[in-house]
DNA sequence: TTATAATTTTGTAGCGATTTCAATAATGTA
DNA sequence: TACATTATTGAAATCGCTACAAAATTATAA
């Protein structure tokens, strides 16, 4: 992956084979995984990753800001390589995290006008339109 | 406080002394305590206060509905009897944690539209107004 | 190439937040 | 009062994450 190994380069990381396999397993997967998630996926391909790697490697990554944190769920913290500004939505049902576009531009805030904003973001907690399907049929 | 006893049992829980006593202290600070902050300032008036106590009560707080969690960031907790919907904006320099009013009404999302929204977290970090005054006298 | 220095990865130990669980205390009921 | 139910407490266990030092890898220079 070329591709992946420049943009690490361009970010300020050497890319060592760790960080192209975590970055690349973010990139390819965009289902906002947790360190646990990464560590068992990627330990079948390169048996001796530790789980201390990827901790140090994903807090590389988001101080070097290819990659943000997801705190929508105080007891899972889930990082996504995409850094645009986008929401995240979780289904209370099969717990996926849905990405979302919302209009950062437009969004009216009060009481705060003369802040600085650095980071935004917009979590939503419901029934994804699948689950409420399947629910539909077993009733 | 009458109103705080009523508020519980209006709610389905039994009004005992530390969940009043919780309770009242989550009103009358709405500075998003954690359980930490919480428990600390507490056990000075009740000095047998566990913090089992402390999270079991917030806990059951949430699941009846009379607080929220705000998870602004991955290593702290907190807790808001506020439950209307309202931003939260939380200054990177002193740390504090301000309430801030949007319109959830006009929020535009795509690609969820067919979901069923059940909470929205509106998150914003930054510099508050009086940081950023504070540090334009340095200089 | 070889020796040496710098960086990265790894595994273990430690820490802090939260949960589990059983004993104790408090409250409700007959 | 006697008994049943519920709530609180504190200790131990668990979980996610960090600190740290040894081992492995990579870079630099002789
Ligand atoms: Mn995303
Ligand atoms: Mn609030
Ligand atoms: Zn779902
Ligand atoms: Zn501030």
């Amino acid at each position: 992956m070329k591709t992946i190994s420049k943009h690490l380069t361009d970010s300020g990381i050497k890319p060592s084979y760790q960080r192209i396999r975590i970055l690349t397993y973010l990139m390819e997967n965009k289902n906002h995984p947790t360190v646990e998630m990464i560590h068992k996926e990627l330990v079948n391909e390169i048996p001796t990753l530790s789980k201390t790697t990827v901790y140090n490697t994903l807090k590389q990554f988001v101080e070097k800001g290819i990659t943000q944190v997801i705190n929508i769920e105080d007891n899972e913290t889930r990082y996504d390589a995409d850094i645009s500004t986008h929401g995240h939505f979780k289904c209370l049902k099969c717990n996926k995290v849905y990405d979302f576009k919302f209009d950062n531009k437009n969004l009216e805030v009060s009481d705060i006008e003369d802040f600085d904003f650095f980071q935004t973001h917009l979590y939503i907690k419901g029934i994804c339109k699948n689950c409420k399907y399947l629910l539909n049929i077993k009733n």
